[in-house]
DNA sequence: TGTACATCAGTGAACGCGCGTTCACTGATGTAC
DNA sequence: TGTACATCAGTGAACGCGCGTTCACTGATGTAC
């Protein structure tokens, strides 16, 4: 053995990570498989031997979200299955709706980020990319407690949070923007309390 | 006068609905101007007679969709500023959410499919967008009626409208996809009578 | 009314460019002796 | 412990291709006489 098996496992992560930033920024088609390589300290050839194709990366860089980024915002909300409330949801719907969300192009939410380039992509991707919605809701779900209409309560809660922030990002006038954000947020709380 | 005026206009028009359609279909970065024309039934060259470039015709179609399209939903919608009320929001948010409106690629609000393409896009395509999403809210506001808190209720409304029509194209499993829109919409009606 | 002409909408070949992907190679590494 | 070697992660030149854009042209049209 030439390599240590876990120094392929490092690069591939780091391909991985990096193709998810820029595809974050810049959307899916508009990065090149050269810009990913190169801000991962490699040159492009070597790509091929960590991914069938760039449809494939795509589908890696979403699930990375889910384990890596998303498991972090999800502790920084202070999510704790074993103590469910809805102290924890509102944390949830402030984070995810916040200024800071909405300003970190690189770490945000691909829900966010790239809704049109997935809805246009392979079932891979798409499978990867409900497994971090499942996430989202379940975690919703999980703490409104059980009974009739909170299944519903929680995907209206997701649906606010994606639906402004996706809005947000779109409008060029930043008054009107922080003005939609504030209400889908608003809303949502109010919500929790009927 | 070689040809009359308004047979370069039509033209132009024929070029933008072809544009529009591939748009919603497709996205921006993965149509060509070639398929746009084509379409269109005009070849590549005469393109540049009628735009400076790609993006001066992405902001038209979004335009375009507004004054046509969009128009002929709010219609349909049974939209009629003199006789405002709750049933024109309820046909609207069931319109807009409805399954028929999801299985309408090319006939779509492009509010749902090209919230990505946005995003990324200049300041011109923005403004365009914020137009047809002024329109939408506006017209939830009118129809509310004034007082306190309505305008952030129709703020509410057409992000739920947005956001669950935009996550219901993402979802490959198509039974969650009806769940998660079915609760946009009936949160949202239930919103009506708070 | 008929014809010669100027206009310009539309044509299609050509351009440079960057893309995704392939492939023969190179050289840093861990292993066997 | 020291060295020769096999492995394979990573390299970078090369490929065919389709893109956005340019430009010299063509020919259908409305107008002037």
């Amino acid at each position: 053995m030439p390599y240590k098996p876990e120094h392929k496992q490092a690069t591939r992560k780091r391909i991985i990570e990096s193709a998810r930033v820029l595809f974050n920024q810049c959307g899916v088609s508009d990065v090149s498989i050269d810009q990913i390589m190169s801000k991962a300290g490699l040159t492009r050839g070597g790509f091929y031997h960590h991914f069938k194709n760039k449809e494939e990366l795509f589908a890696e860089a979403v699930t990375n979200f889910l384990h890596g980024q998303g498991a972090e915002m999800r502790s920084n909300a202070g999510v704790d299955v074993a103590q469910p409330g809805l102290e924890t949801i509102q944390r949830m719907i402030n984070g995810y709706l916040s200024t800071e969300h909405l300003g970190d192009l690189d770490g945000q939410c691909p829900l966010i980020a790239l809704p049109s380039d997935i809805s246009r992509a392979g079932v891979t991707v798409k499978e990867s990319y409900q497994q971090l919605l499942e996430a989202m809701v379940g975690l919703f779900e999980s703490n409104l407690g059980k009974g009739p209409g909170h299944r519903e309560k929680a995907l209206t809660l997701a649906t606010m949070c994606v639906g402004g922030m996706v809005l947000a990002r779109t409008l060029p006038d930043q008054h009107l923007a922080d003005e939609l954000r504030n209400a889908a947020r608003d809303s949502a709380l109010a919500m929790l309390n009927i």
